[in-house]
DNA sequence: TTGTAGGCGTTATCAC
DNA sequence: GTGATAACGCCTACAA
C-alpha cells in the first residue's frame, strides 16, 4: 500500500495525499479528514520513511557515535547518562537516536552513516578515517575531545582534578598519593605505569586534562609529580580494575598509597569496595577520590569524594547544538566538588 | 558527489559502480581496485544509504521499542543490559540500533517505523493502536509481554517469584511478610494497594505472574493472600520509592512487615538502605528479597537475595529472533534464585 | 484547491 | 565483464 495506490482508490492526486500528510493548509479540511479516514481503513500507515528520506534528503536521525562498545556505553552510569539526555532532547524535537560504536565493523558504520543527520561523537576517536567516511558536510558536534572545524563540548576537567586534590592534599598532610588513570597509555596497560610507557596526547584523551589538574595540586603541595605513582585500567568496569586495584592494595603498609586519586568513580568505588574488604579504615588509612559523580557512590556509606559532572545536560546539550538549537560554538561545562566520606 | 557522478568521472557505468561496493565477484578486480581508489580520491564515500534502502527495502536498522521513557530505561540496570545484548548481537550481524520509546510522540514514531527492517519491543505496551501504525508485515519480537501473531520472549516470573518466596517463608517463619509491586494497578499509585484498585491484567504486565508466585508460596505456607498487604511504586527508581518504603518502614514495630518481597532489585536495594538508615536490623527485623539480579546488589553487603535473570541473554535472543537467526517460536528463560545476606 | 511531472541515488534485470 | 534502463515511494515546483 503506497502513497500512489491511496490517490488512484480515491481518485485524487498523490500531491494532495502527501499534502494531507505532510501540509495540512493545502487542502481542505474535509478532504484531508476523509483522505486519513481511507488511509487508515486501507492500511496506509502514512508516507514511507526511506523514500521520504531519500526525498527530502533528511531522516530525523541523529547518530551517536560512541568511543566504546555499545555493550560497555550502555551499563555505563556516565554513558547511558549522557544518552538519555540526548535521547531526551532528540524525543521532544521529533528526531530518533541511532547508536553506532567507532568499535564496530567499518562498514556498517559508514554505511549507516548516510543515513543520519547529523553525528554526535563520544569520547575518545580511535580512528581519524572513520571522520573520513562520514558525509562530507554532516553536522557534527564532538563530546569530551575535540575535532576540527566542528564544535564540542567539554567539562573543565583540570580545574576540578585540581579542585579535588587539592582538596585532599588540604584536609590532611598525605605521605603517599597514587593516581589511578582510565587509557592513558598508547599501549593498553592494565596496571603500574612506568617510565618506558607512552601517553596519549591530550588531543585524544580527556585523562591527560584530569591528569594535568591532579599534577597542579600536587605540585602545589611540594610533591614531585614525576614521582607520584601511577597506575592505568583501560576500562571503566569492575572486572578491569579488580585486579589493578588488589595489586594496589595488596603492597606493604609502608608502601601502599594513602591516597588514590582516581580518574573515575567506578574505579573509586571498586578500591573502596576491595579496601573494606582487607579491612582498611577509610578515610584513616586510605582517602579515595573519584570522578562523575555517579549515583551508585552517593547512595552508599562512605559517599564518595568526586566531582560531579552533569552528563544528563552534556547529552542535552550535544543534542541541542546538532539541532542547531543553540550556537555553533564549542561549549565547556562546570562540574561540582562532592565531598564525602572518602576523603573528607 | 553521487554513484553516478563517479561513474561519469570514470566513464563507466553506474551499474559497475554499484557492483564495485556490493558485488566484488561481478568484475574485475583490476577495476574494481581502480574504482575504489578514484571514489576515494573524489571523496565519493559509498552508496548513499537513504537511496540503497529505498531501492532495496531493507535499512539494517533494527528499532527497539521501549515500554518506558529512553531516559528511564538508559539508566536503569536491567533494560540497560537488555539494550546492550541486544547491540552485541546487531552489531556483529552488520545492524544497527535505533531506540524508540512507545512514550514519544506517536508520529515520530510511526515515522521512524517504516524505516526499520524489524522491531523488537520490550515491556509493558500501553497502546494498541502503537501496533497498527507498525508496517504490517514488519517482524516483531515482542520481550516481557505477548503479541498475538508474534513471537515473543520471557522469563519464568511466576516459578522464580514461588522460589524465592518459598525461601523466604522455609528458612525463618515470618509473621508478617508484604509485598512491593512494580505498576500493578490500572491507576497510577504510589503507596499502599487496596481494594478499591483495579489491577492491570496479566498480558499487560508481568507484576501479575511475579505476584502470582508470591501468592502461591504463601498459600503454601498457610497466610489467607488476600490479607497480605500490597503496595505499589510506579516507577523502579530510587527517587520514586524512596517515599513509598519510607511509609512502610515506618510503621510501628507490631504492623511493619517483617519480609518484604519487592518485584525488583531496586525497589529491595532502596529498602535496605533506608532500613539501614532506620538502624534495623537485616535480616532479624526485616527480611528483603528483589528481582532481576543486578550487580548493585551483589557488589555490596549484605547482599541482596534475589532471581537473576539474564537480561543480556533476553537482549541478545531476541535480536537473534529478529534477524531470523533463532526458530521463530516463542521461548522461555530461566532463572537463578541468588541467596543474599538479606534473607539468608 | 488540486493535478502533473521530474528527480532524489540506488540496485536489479537485462541485453551486449 | 560491462552498460543501459526501469523501478523503489515520495516531495514539490509549477501549472491549471
Amino acid at each position: 500500500m503506497t502513497l500512489k495506490d491511496l490517490a488512484r482508490e480515491l481518485g485524487v492526486s498523490t500531491a494532495t495525499i502527501s499534502n494531507a500528510f505532510n501540509r495540512p493548509d493545502q487542502l481542505s479540511p474535509n478532504l484531508r479528514e476523509r483522505i486519513l479516514a481511507e488511509a487508515k481503513r486501507l492500511g496506509f500507515r502514512g508516507p514511507d520513511a526511506k523514500a521520504r528520506s531519500l526525498r527530502t534528503g533528511r531522516s530525523r536521525i541523529i547518530a551517536v557515535i560512541l568511543a566504546e562498545s555499545l555493550t560497555y556505553s550502555l551499563n555505563d552510569a556516565v554513558s547511558s547518562e549522557f544518552l538519555s539526555g540526548v535521547a531526551e532532547v532528540l524525543d521532544t524535537q521529533g528526531h530518533t537516536l541511532l547508536l553506532l560504536s567507532a568499535r564496530q565493523a567499518k562498514c556498517q558504520l559508514v554505511d549507516s552513516a548516510s543515513m543520519a543527520d547529523g553525528f554526535i561523537v563520544y569520547g575518545l576517536m580511535p580512528s581519524e578515517e572513520l571522520f573520513d567516511s562520514l558525509p562530507l558536510n554532516a553536522s557534527l558536534v564532538a563530546v569530551d575531545f575535540n575535532v576540527s572545524g566542528h564544535p564540542s563540548v567539554h567539562v573543565d576537567n583540570e580545574p576540578a582534578c585540581f579542585e579535588i586534590a587539592d582538596h585532599a592534599l588540604t584536609a590532611t598532610p598525605r605521605k603517599r598519593p597514587a593516581i589511578v588513570n582510565l587509557r592513558l597509555t598508547r599501549e593498553p596497560c592494565n596496571g603500574r605505569i612506568d617510565p618506558k610507557h607512552t601517553l596519549l596526547p591530550a588531543e585524544l584523551t580527556i585523562t591527560r586534562s584530569r591528569l594535568a589538574g591532579f599534577h597542579r595540586a600536587l605540585e602545589k603541595h611540594g610533591f614531585d609529580t614525576d614521582r607520584i605513582p601511577m597506575w592505568n585500567v583501560e576500562e571503566n568496569t569492575f572486572q578491569v580494575c579488580e585486579p589493578v586495584l588488589e595489586e594496589i592494595l595488596d603492597l606493604p603498609d609502608d608502601e601502599r598509597p594513602d591516597l588514590l586519586l582516581c580518574m573515575s568513580d567506578r574505579i573509586a568505588l571498586t578500591a573502596l569496595t576491595l579496601a573494606e574488604q582487607r579491612g582498611l579504615r577509610i578515610p584513616e588509612d586510605l582517602c579515595l577520590t573519584g570522578f562523575d559523580g555517579i549515583a551508585e557512590g552517593q547512595y552508599r556509606a562512605p559517599r564518595l569524594t568526586t566531582a560531579r559532572q552533569e552528563s544528563g545536560d552534556k547529552g542535552r546539550l550535544a543534542a541541542r547544538m546538532i539541532l542547531g538549537l543553540e550556537p555553533g560554538h564549542s561549549r565547556l561545562l562546570g562540574t561540582e566538588l562532592m565531598l564525602g566520606e572518602t576523603c573528607p
